[in-house]
DNA sequence: CGCATATAGGACTAAATTGGTACCATATAA
DNA sequence: TTATATGGTACCAATTTAGTCCTATATGCG
């Protein structure tokens, strides 16, 4: 299905609900922002971190906060970090296993779909799909 | 994942293999085409015959043709023949169940990105996924 | 120091989705 | 009437995804 990670939704909504350089703040006080359980927020901020697209600190007032800020993260940077690289089809994945190569000949138009969808979430950010009165412009060449 | 479905992008290999208003051809003889299993190929083929991208003929001599021209034919429509309509996210399917609509804000802009991604999807058709060579172009607005 | 708080990392289980198969009914050509 | 081929549906298997838990490590503070 052309649809992202339930998961993925959740980190959207995790970094809606962050700052940049403020306070820390905790998993727990994230999950009951957002109405999840604590190990699956927790769960989801780690992997955010890793991606650096948060950071955090440990310990007593410790907790997570942005990297950036929310104008400057594109929908493909969060896509990415919670379920790697884009692939709209095995053959467009460069790690894919397709196996029906041989009788298959859309890999090299596909790739270019695939861009074409990639370069679409690149050109969206955070603050735009929460600025729900705000039109969303989009040009796109490819 | 953003991926489409591996039997949506074995759709488009029977599509691909298929020609519009030439004999029939049946849904074992291209299995052995595109290298599937036979219950496989039927399976799509009936799928995609319901959505109306193909027609069949029963009995001897029968099987499979295109109902329109493969230029004629977008990603979108196969794709959303293989697998409903588009939604990327929860929210943005007018179906879906998201029960976190109270602390999520993204709905209204999420449905926009909807729109752009398949946009993208209808500006493609198979012929040109299938023209390696030739460049496709995609000037979106939205 | 010792304790409470909070994240880091990894392993594990459960649930949902997707892929693949099989069966029986119906239509068609010769 | 027989061989060929699709129509529809139900089912099982495999994979993927979601969600939980446990132990280790870091930090602030009395």
């Amino acid at each position: 299905m052309i649809k992202m990670a339930r998961l993925t939704e959740y980190g959207f909504m995790l970094i809606m609900a962050l700052k940049k350089s403020s306070h820390p703040v905790s998993a727990e006080y994230l999950a009951q922002t957002v109405g999840l359980e604590v190990p699956t927020v927790s769960k989801i901020l780690k992997q955010l971190r890793k991606a650096g697209l948060l950071d955090s600190k440990r310990g007593a007032y410790g907790g997570y906060f942005l990297m950036k800020r929310k104008r400057d993260i594109s929908l493909h940077e969060v896509i990415e970090a919670m379920e790697g690289p884009l692939a709209l089809t095995e053959c467009a994945d460069l790690n894919g296993d397709c196996r029906l190569i041989d009788h298959c000949y859309m890999s090299a138009g596909m790739r270019r779909v695939n861009q074409v969808i990639s370069q679409a979430l690149q050109n969206v950010t955070v603050s735009e799909i929460m600025d729900t009165d705000r039109k969303i412009t989009l040009q796109l060449k490819s």
